[in-house]
RNA sequence: GGAGAGUUGGCUGAGCGGUCAAAAGCAGCAGACUGUAAAUCUGCCGGGCCACGCCCUACGGAGGUUCGAAUCCUCCACUCUCCA
């Protein structure tokens, strides 16, 4: 039960933790961000290009797999890993999300939920056991319990009705748990405060013949509420949940929610920011964000961010990727993904760094005041 | 030489008496994007202002008809097609 995977708490600096998760996959260095690779495949990148940027687990989504190609077809062909020819960790959304983005062709009862294909309309039904046991017959090293993500805004007797049921498919996900993949519980609660902390305990002590969930994830923010709450939610229940597990804050965020999710002891993050804004145009650097399509870097021949040692910003100008995306390459995309996710992922080194030299808070400060300065010139 | 068609805002191109500062697309400019139905979406896009309304300049040029013209008439300039 416990090759599942294993979570080592190396070192804390206040409340940010610095910690190994071992898979069958390889081990991961926390805190660590998660490219979002929905349909097994990251957005514009090669699975050879997404290696060499050096992540040592992605997402990938079971609602779209199921979708398309479908589990029978991933699993035929030896399950994710295999499948996109991807030799390190992958953890799965279990659905839960998409039956709130895709909100208006789904019915949600007690045993699951029925939706309809964005793709051709047609019918299915996915409960918290089929979740997981898609999960598990795809291969992915962290699958995450079935829950529903309430929309911001709903009443406080609406999100408690919500967690509850989130509550009671967390506890068939665990018993659908197989033990070929590890499985994550989801603490929902929207802004509510005093749910959240209900959540975390009946989340944290589920347990099934006396194993519970292999870490601990934060879900329903980053779904429309302000900054302030969000971050309300997330300083608040952090610190509720066990320590000797890891702590996925799912969905977020930009570079900023990253070094603050870390502050308030988050070990593991997933967000489609950096990969989604690169092929829309804005990039993240060291100095602030950069909208490349703006006519100042028309003729710009400096790299895009000169602190950045990315295959970007060392070979092309950001005048060329200005240039790039004007016109629709599909380069754009490519280098403009890989500088974004190079800025991510070395947003984590550093971080890790920094806790595990105790300058975590200088370090976060420091980040702070430098985005808050602006753009980069 | 003859017959016909056309000239609209940066470009392509609708409009063919008032509801037209003029459709639409492109280009341009700005913004958004947080467990991806996203290489997407939104806004601005003649000028000016005490800007949810008003003024100026505008539909090749010059005149004219009309209460009113991008729209009708005359002449001029230019472009294209077809026949010799």
């Amino acid at each position: 039960m416990s090759s599942r995977i294993t979570f080592n708490l190396l070192h804390t600096d206040g409340a940010a933790r610095r910690g190994q998760v071992t898979t069958r996959h390889g081990t991961i260095q926390t805190p660590v961000f998660m490219p979002v690779g929905t349909l097994a495949s990251v957005k514009s990148l090669t699975t050879a290009q997404l290696q060499q940027l050096g992540p040592e687990i992605i997402l990938n989504n079971t609602y779209h797999l199921m979708l398309r190609p479908g589990v029978d077809l991933v699993e035929k062909l030896g399950g994710v890993h295999k499948f996109m020819g991807w030799d390190r960790a992958v953890l799965t959304d279990s659905g839960g999300f998409q039956l709130f983005s895709l909100a208006k062709i789904r019915k949600i009862r007690e045993e699951g939920v029925e939706f309809r294909s964005h793709i051709d309309g047609s019918k299915y039904f996915l409960s918290p056991e089929g979740s997981v046991e898609i999960q598990t017959r795809m291969g992915v090293d962290i699958a995450m319990a079935f829950d529903e993500c309430p929309a911001y805004g709903l009443s406080h007797a609406e999100v408690e009705k919500s967690m509850h049921l989130t509550h009671r498919w967390a506890k068939r996900s665990l018993a659908a748990r197989t033990g070929a993949s590890a499985l994550f519980g989801i603490v929902q609660g929207g802004i509510h405060l005093d749910l959240r902390k209900r959540s975390v305990e009946e989340i944290a002590s589920m347990e099934i013949d006396g194993s519970g969930f292999d870490g601990v994830a934060i879900g329903g923010v980053s779904v429309g509420e302000p900054k302030e709450e969000m971050f309300e939610v997330v300083n608040h229940t952090a610190p509720l949940l066990p320590v000797d597990r890891p702590r996925y804050l799912m969905g977020v965020g930009t570079p900023e929610d990253l070094v603050n999710g870390v502050a308030a002891g988050i070990d593991m993050f997933d967000c489609v920011m950096p990969t989604r804004n690169a092929r829309n145009g804005t990039l993240f650097t060291s100095q602030g964000k950069v909208s490349i399509k703006t006519a100042k870097f028309a003729a710009d021949d400096r790299p895009l961010d000169p602190n950045c040692s990315c295959v970007t910003c060392t070979t092309v100008s950001r005048a060329y990727l200005r240039h790039l995306y004007i016109n629709d390459e599909i380069a754009a995309s490519v280098y403009n993904t890989i500088h974004n996710l190079s800025f991510y992922l070395d947003l984590m080194r550093s971080i890790r760094q920094a806790i595990a030299s105790n300058s975590f808070g200088a370090f976060r400060e420091a980040f702070l005041s430098r985005i808050a300065r602006g753009e980069a010139a």
